[in-house]
DNA sequence: CCTTTTTCATAATGGCCATTACTAAACCAC
DNA sequence: GTGGTTTAGTAATGGCCATTATGAAAAAGG
């Protein structure tokens, strides 16, 4: 029993990811959330707890809405494949929006109050884990030759990342996306390969 | 005539340089500017305006005191030692001061409130500054036969300088030196030449 | 020594922040 | 239809924010 909810949960939870995208955690206000959600404070505070829990649920949202590319990219046949999959994908996902350029999890917290720590901490954790996910990828690689063995699979699963990371300052600075396929180019440019060599972009 | 100034201006915008380091334009209050610097608010205001002409001194600053390193890659005698020059310096700089990894203009304001906006834009424009002395140092190593005449010079910038925000956003989460040099070191693993090549770090 | 000028430190100001009482309205069960 | 329960919206709360008024202290000129 009791009122019906009136407005629809995902969709505020959407607006919020939105504004979180463009302003970052502590740039965000509730006066900006609410705005874009065309949702009152206290409906939000019921609905998804505190601006922390908030953000943590919009960062959910964020991996399932927009990084689908990501898994897709793991499953690709060569280690090339999937870090043009990748790279290629953040160029396009960083530029895709003008009104939210760049990467949520990099705009939302880099530096900032102490307050922001856990959230800060989060977004650490969460690069962490597809950092992880690819070094993996490129260690099952080595193991079928796909890359030589001298290659070492975390220092090419943190280039890859620091190059999308870069190409997301980048975006939120304003480049096009065109300039940053250009960045990914130079980066796949000297991939190193075991036997077989490939080409051609994602 | 009148009183003496009780304080070094110059220490106190070290200070301040610090605090933008570690928390960012937004992230940094008075109360961390005036506690790092150990001189009372109204101090801080005759002597440097307020927040934001403070920020602006202290991108000055952090130019001259940390970043020498470009001037100094813009003229030796390459373009991969100008590029491995800025690559291992800024993976030394990133990790080279626990208290504030990761690079004070990438720190200073990636994402924010609207308010912060103009020091948002100065950050950009530093940033793109950069990379023009870097695209035209390229440039003139096509003219010089130092890189093949199909080098894209403005893509070749666009891909150091992303390599270096990735750096420094590694370093803020946490990475190692030892991890951002691995970076580095395959960000110039397939860097293009011209009729000799290169090799060694800097 | 006294006046003028500058700096210093305390503490105030107004605004925005996240968070939440509180009241009225809407719904379900009975 | 009525009681119990959940939501909606207004408006309050306390805290921190950047900025500055105020007055004491200190230095230099006359």
């Amino acid at each position: 029993m009791g009122r019906h909810r009136e407005f629809d949960v995902e969709k505020a939870l959407d607006a919020a990811l939105c504004v979180f995208w463009r302003k970052g955690y502590e740039g965000a206000s509730y006066a900006d959330l609410t705005e874009a959600a065309g949702v009152e404070r206290p409906a939000l505070y019921s609905a998804f707890g505190n601006k922390e829990a908030l953000f943590r649920q919009a960062l959910a949202r964020y991996d399932e809405r927009y990084l689908g590319y990501i898994p897709e990219a793991l499953q690709l046949p060569t280690a090339w494949e999937v870090a043009a999959h990748i790279l290629y994908n953040a160029a396009d996902l960083n530029t895709r929006y003008p009104d939210r350029t760049g990467c949520f999890g990099i705009n939302g917290a880099l530096a900032g109050s102490d307050e922001a720590e856990p959230v800060r901490q989060a977004l650490i954790d969460f690069r962490a884990a597809a950092q992880a996910q690819l070094r993996e990828r490129f260690e099952r690689a080595k193991a079928e030759g796909d890359l030589p063995e001298t290659a070492k699979s975390d220092a090419l699963a943190a280039f890859v990342m620091a190059v999308t990371h870069g190409m997301a300052v980048q975006a939120k600075a304003g480049f096009s996306r065109a300039m940053l396929e250009a960045v990914a180019e130079q980066a796949l440019s000297t991939w190193p390969t075991g036997s077989s060599t490939s080409s051609g972009t994602s």
